[in-house]
RNA sequence: CGCGGGGUGGAGCAAUCUGGUAGCUCGUCGGGCUCAUAACCCGAAGGUUGGAGGUUCAAAUCCUUCCCCCGCAA
C-alpha cells in the first residue's frame, strides 16, 4: 500500500519502521523541530531521524489544518491510507477525507479509555492492571472514530511507565501492520466506541508532579511509577526540590504524619502518606544527577523526622 | 550566545569567599566481637584535588585558557 505516515516521539518510530519494511512509505509528516535540551538547539523529533535515515521526504507543517501547500501535497501523493501514531495534530476533515481507504490511528490504550495525549501516564497513575493499544478509523474527533483491532497487555504492580511504554509501542506496531492486513483483505470490522464508556487521559503537567503525601501510598506509588521519566515525581525537603526516580510502596498499613520522614536506612529514605509509606530508593536533588538514595545519604546531611512537602 | 550546577582516593560530599602539610559518610582490605550478620569495635590501603599556563615563599583555593559531566527548560 501507498501510505503517509504521521507521526513524532519515539513512540510513533517502530511503526513507522514496520511500515518501511512492508509498504511504501511515500513521505512523513511530523511536528516542526523545536529549541530543546542545553543549549536550546534545534532538534529533529525521533520520526524524523528515522525518516530522514530511510530518505523519505519529511514535512514539518505547523499546523494542518488550513495549511493549503501541506494538504496538496498529501493530494498529489494520494495515499491509500494515512497512518498516525501520536502526531500531535488533530486532523482536519479536509486530510481526513483524502486517502481512499482512511487515516488509521494507534493508540496506546483500550478504547474507549484514556482517549487523548497521555494515556499510558494515566492507565498506571490511576492503577490500571491491564492496557493496550487500539487501532482505528479517525474522525474529527479526539480519539473517537470506530475502532479495527485491540492488544490487551497486563500491568503488574511495579511496572514502570517506560516499561510499559516500550512494550507498547512494539505491540502498536505489530498491530498496525496486521490492521492493513485486514483491511487489504477487506476482513476487519469496525467496531463504534460506546461514549458512555470513554474516559480521558489529558497532557501531563509539571505540577502533577508535586507528591501530595495526604494520599495513601498506593495511590502515590502510582503517580510515581506512572509519571517517571517526564514530567517526574518531586517534593521538598526543607524548600529544595527533590525529584524521585525510583520508590517501593513499602507498607500500606501505618498512619503517621503525612511527608514525614520516618526512616533512614541501607534501603532508603522511607516517608509516611497519610496511609503507608513510600520508601524513596533513586532520587535527584535539584541542578544535581540522579543518584541511589544510599550514594546521597553518604554525602547530604538528611534528617529524620523533616516532613516533606 | 536560553538559565544554572559541577569535575577533590572506588561512591556521595566538605574544605575554595578569608591561599599555609586534603576532611567526612560509605565502600574495600586486615583484625576483633558474636550462635550469627548487611550490625558493632580496632586498624590499614587508596589522591600528582579534570588538563595546560600564570601569580606567590606557598595554590584544591587567586588569574587566564582548554576539555568533560549534569540539572532546568521540552
Amino acid at each position: 500500500m501507498k501510505i503517509v505516515f504521521m507521526g513524532t516521539p519515539e513512540f510513533a518510530v517502530p511503526t513507522l519502521k514496520k511500515l518501511l519494511e512492508n509498504h511504501e512509505v511515500a513521505a512523513v509528516f511530523t511536528q516542526p523541530d523545536r529549541p530543546k535540551g542545553r543549549g536550546q538547539k534545534m532538534q529533529y523529533s525521533p520520526v524524523k531521524e528515522a525518516a530522514l535515515e530511510a530518505n523519505i521526504p519529511v514535512y514539518q507543517p505547523i499546523k494542518l489544518k488550513g495549511d493549503i501547500n501541506a494538504i496538496d501535497i498529501i493530494k498529489d501523493i494520494n495515499p491509500d491510507v494515512i497512518v498516525v501514531v501520536a502526531f500531535g495534530q488533530i486532523l482536519p476533515r479536509s486530510v481526513l477525507d483524502i486517502p481512499s481507504l482512511g487515516c488509521i490511528n494507534v493508540h496506546a490504550s483500550l478504547l474507549p479509555e484514556l482517549r487523548g495525549a497521555a494515556p499510558i501516564n494515566w492507565a498506571i497513575i490511576r492503577g490500571y492492571n491491564k492496557t493496550g493499544v487500539t487501532t482505528m478509523l479517525m474522525n474529527e474527533g479526539l480519539d473517537t472514530g470506530d475502532m479495527l483491532l485491540k492488544s490487551e497487555i497486563d500491568i503488574n504492580d511495579n511496572n514502570t511507565y517506560e516499561e510499559i511504554h516500550d512494550k507498547l509501542m512494539n505491540i502498536g506496531a505489530d498491530l498496525l501492520i496486521e490492521t492493513l492486513k485486514g483491511i487489504e483483505k477487506g476482513n476487519i470490522i469496525r467496531i463504534k466506541q460506546q461514549n458512555e464508556k470513554s474516559s480521558y487521559a489529558p497532557m501531563l503537567k509539571k505540577e502533577l508532579g508535586h507528591i501530595n503525601w495526604d494520599k495513601d501510598s498506593i495511590e502515590i506509588y502510582n503517580l510515581i511509577r506512572g509519571i517517571t521519566p517526564w514530567p517526574g515525581a518531586h517534593t521538598f525537603y526543607k524548600g529544595n526540590m527533590i525529584k524521585i526516580w525510583k520508590a517501593e510502596n513499602k507498607s500500606q498499613n501505618i498512619y503517621l504524619k503525612p511527608g514525614k520522614i520516618i526512616n533512614l536506612s541501607k534501603e532508603g529514605i522511607e516517608v509516611a502518606c497519610s496511609k503507608g509509606s513510600i520508601l524513596i530508593k533513586e532520587l535527584q536533588e535539584f541542578g544535581s544527577k540522579r543518584m541511589d538514595t544510599i550514594a546521597y545519604l553518604n554525602g547530604h546531611g538528611i534528617e529524620k523526622g523533616i516532613i516533606l512537602d
